[in-house]
Parts: structure tokens; C-alpha cells; sequence
RNA sequence: GCCUGGGUGGUGUAGCGGUAACAUAGGGGACUGUGGAUCCCCUGUCCCGGGUUCAAAUCCCGGCCCGGGCCCCA
């Protein structure tokens, strides 16, 4: 038996409801706050990600050459690839441009709850405004959309790399080794780094919950960025613990944890970049998010969330040699919409009912010689257990209002 | 790439050297014109490859896959 390769899924008809329905619901909200889609290319060329994120990400890459010799990655983000589409053919749009984007991502990684070697992201940018209210309607656009879709416990952290470097400056401990160790947490090795007095000062930087307690003027920006955030009603905790490792990431950083995920619980992270001039574009104010499409549907999941159940279809059962006539009525209805299942399996009409009760459906029409030669059907509710004899010609008005 | 637990019909499990079993799901029938209950029948399984043994689902080695934790997370 040939399996799927590690890490990758298959989706049941119920696994696709859901995932389905969560899309059109994400996508809703981004549509809502005046974003638009865009779609790239689900490979790119490997030069992308390395420019991007160095040449330390390609053993994490599905990459490979093509006939030609290109070297060429399936792409293990989003981000890039719509800077890449900015620069390439968006530059002069009209500003801001907000635009949001949703598709399969792949990354070469140790599978783990959470975490799959084919993945789903949603992602937005938004380019030319880095004004406070820019950043602050990002930022509650992202918390929006996971509320919105259901998620109860969540927890948005924003911080900022600025006060984060201009604090570094001021113990004399800005590198980019230190930011690493800041970013993954490692406050063990980071104390070594430190030494026992600046990792003092450096444990009660983090500690910092209200900004107006620091005096850098990058301070003031972001106070205006969290108070503007307050009137889009969204809570959040000030942590200046975020860090990023890379260079172009500045200013804001934001992310949101759904905590009943355990190891792999950060189901959005965002902030302001400076990608644009790296990839040979006008440099300009930009910033983003993305969502972890797999891990915001586990968190739903965790959650106990209801998913709507979608509508059953009209069963079609039919007596003895009435195929025909069932093909008949099959045809009728869902020429009017009317969503609807014949028998496909030469069924008794006992087995017929087993088959629809069994599947949760709710109407069931049986098509008989005796009622047929009367021009009529039978029409039986399931839950009810009651049926009648309707005129054919009843059938639609029939259905439609019961439905 | 590392540590750790695990892989038995489609699914969930038992068996843990000696004839592979139970439940459930799937198909048919009892009920040739009526579902949810009951009963009967049928289909279908030891992840793969080596090794040990008279004998391997069982023990050993390797691989693959899944879960949990690291590394990484652009």
C-alpha cells in the first residue's frame, strides 16, 4: 500500500466542512476591514526565502531544481512570496493597499501535534502607513478574526523591537546572538551571557506591563499605537519579551496564543517589517500577520466549538424496476436547487430507509408503481415518522417550504 | 537531526512464542411496499524488511508512519 509521505494529511467530508467553513469565516473578516485577496505560486524560486530568512532555512525547504537547473522551493511561508508579488507588480497602487492571501505552505520539520510538513496559512499586508492607527487596526483585525470565528481563550502579547534594541543599547548587550536567546526564551543561557546584574535589569525590562514606565521616545509611539488599540475594544498584554532574530523585522511585534495547545500554542504573529528594499523595491512602511490556519481549527477543536452541520439532501428511493421514474424526480429537484441523493444501490425500500435514518436525513421521497400511476410520490418525514401521497406537481412547493 | 511512547480488519481494542479474537462500521437477509430494536450470514486485519526459533502479531535489529517533548520556527 502506497501511504501519504510524513507530515502531510488527507481531509474527510467532515474535515473539509469544518476547514471550509472556517475559511469563508476568516476570509469574511479580512474582506470586512477593506482587505483583498491575492494568490501566488505555490513554488518560488529558493532565492526568495534565503534573501528573506539566510541560507540556514534551506535543509528546512522542500527544495529542488527544475529540468532547466533552476533551484526552486515549494514555499514554507507566505510572507515573502507577496512581498515578491508587491515588488514585482504592485508598487504603484494606490496607499494603503491591504491584502490578504491563503494557502498551502510546506516546511521540512519533525511532525508534531500542531505542526506539518504541508500546511495551511492565512496571511495580510498592509503597505505604505506605519501611522499608529495602521498598526493599531492590524493588530486588532488579527485579534478580530480569531474571536470572531469562535475561539473564546486567546491571548494577544505585543511588543516592540525598537525599546527592545534601545534597551540592549543601554546594558551594551545588543547582538544578534543575544536577540536569539531572548526569542526562544533560554534565560539560563542568557544570564550567562548577561552576567548576574544586566540579566537583573533585563528581568525587570520584561516585567514592564505599562509603557508609559519607559522613557524612549519609540515609547511614546507605541503607547499611542496600544491606547488606539483600546478603542477597537480589544484586550491585550504588553510584552517586551518578543524578539525576532532577523534584521528587518522592526517596531511592533505581535502574538496570539490559544494556550490549550500545549507546545505548539501560537496560532498568530505579526508586526513591522522592512522587506520590501531587500527584495529590490522602493522602501516603504509595511506590515503584517499570519494565522495558522491547522492550529486555529485544533483550538476551535479543543475548544468543544460547534460546527454547523450542513443541510442533508432529499433521498429518492424507489420501488422495484421505477429507476426511471426516480431519475425522474431526482432530476427535478435539483434542477430547482433542492439538494437531493438517489438510491445507487438497488436497495429494498427497508434497507432504503436504514440507509437515509442512518445518515441523518430528514425527507425521503419513495417513488411506487401504484402512487406513480396516480401521478404522485410518496413524501415521508423522517423524524416525524409520517408520509403522504403528494401530487408530483406538489413536490417543489412542497419541499421548499419544509426545508 | 535528538529523546520518548506506540503501530493487530475501515475505526476502537484483546492476544504478548503454539490454529488471530471481540466490538463497531460496511454489504446482504429475516421483512418480495416502509427506518431507528432484534437476530442471522458475508467481506475484511497482525506497518515493511531482515534475524532468532521446530514455531513470531508476540523476542531482536533496521526502516517507515503516528503521538508527546526538544532543535528549529523564516
Amino acid at each position: 500500500m502506497v501511504s501519504k509521505p510524513r507530515g502531510t494529511r488527507d481531509f474527510t467530508p467532515e474535515e473539509m466542512e469544518k476547514r471550509r467553513w472556517l475559511e469563508k469565516e476568516i476570509r469574511n473578516i479580512f474582506e470586512l476591514y477593506g482587505y483583498r485577496e491575492i494568490s501566488t505560486p505555490t513554488i518560488e524560486h529558493l532565492e526568495l526565502f534565503t534573501l528573506k530568512s539566510g541560507e540556514g532555512i534551506i535543509e528546512e525547504t522542500y527544495s529542488f531544481e527544475d529540468k532547466s537547473g533552476r533551484k526552486i522551493s515549494l514555499r514554507p511561508e507566505l510572507t515573502a512570496p507577496a512581498m515578491r508579488f508587491y515588488v514585482e507588480s504592485m508598487q504603484m497602487e494606490t496607499k494603503p493597499l491591504k491584502i490578504y492571501y491563503f494557502g498551502n505552505c510546506f516546511r521540512y520539520d519533525r511532525p508534531q501535534k500542531g505542526r506539518y510538513r504541508e500546511f495551511w496559512q492565512f496571511g495580510c499586508e498592509l503597505i505604505g502607513s506605519d501611522k499608529p492607527e495602521a498598526i493599531a487596526e492590524l493588530i486588532s483585525l488579527s485579534y478580530d478574526i480569531l474571536k470572531e470565528v469562535g475561539l473564546r481563550n486567546i491571548i494577544l502579547r505585543i511588543g516592540n523591537l525598537d525599546i527592545l534594541r534601545r534597551f540592549l543599547d543601554s546594558i551594551g548587550a545588543r547582538d544578534a546572538r543575544i536577540m536569539r536567546l531572548i526569542d526562544k526564551k533560554d534565560y539560563d543561557e542568557l544570564k550567562k551571557e548577561l552576567g548576574e546584574e544586566e540579566f537583573k535589569k533585563f528581568m525587570d525590562f520584561i516585567k514592564i506591563k505599562k509603557i508609559d514606565e519607559i522613557e524612549y521616545e519609540e515609547a511614546e509611539r507605541m503607547g499611542e499605537i496600544l491606547s488606539l488599540i483600546d478603542e477597537f475594544s480589544i484586550p491585550y498584554n504588553v510584552d517586551l519579551s518578543i524578539a525576532r532574530g532577523l534584521d528587518y523585522y522592526i517596531g511592533t511585534v505581535f502574538e496570539i496564543d490559544a494556550p490549550k495547545l500545549g507546545a505548539e500554542k501560537q496560532i498568530c504573529g505579526g508586526g513591522e517589517y522592512n522587506l520590501v528594499p531587500l527584495l529590490g523595491g522602493k522602501k516603504i512602511p509595511t506590515s503584517g500577520f499570519a494565522i495558522g490556519f491547522d492550529r486555529t481549527l485544533l483550538a476551535l477543536e479543543a475548544e468543544g466549538f460547534e460546527f454547523n452541520k450542513k443541510e442533508k439532501p432529499v433521498y429518492v428511493a424507489y420501488m422495484g424496476e421505477m429507476i426511471r421514474e426516480a431519475i425522474k424526480i431526482t432530476k427535478l429537484l435539483r434542477k430547482n436547487k433542492i439538494k437531493s441523493e438517489m438510491d445507487l444501490m438497488g436497495r429494498s425500500i427497508s434497507k432504503s430507509l436504514e440507509y437515509a435514518n442512518k445518515k441523518g436525513m430528514k425527507k425521503v421521497i419513495i417513488v411506487a408503481p401504484e402512487e406513480w400511476e396516480k401521478k404522485k410520490i410518496i413524501l415521508k418525514d423522517m423524524e416525524k415518522g409520517e408520509q403522504r401521497e403528494i401530487d408530483i406537481d406538489e413536490i417543489l412547493t412542497l419541499l421548499v417550504n419544509h426545508s
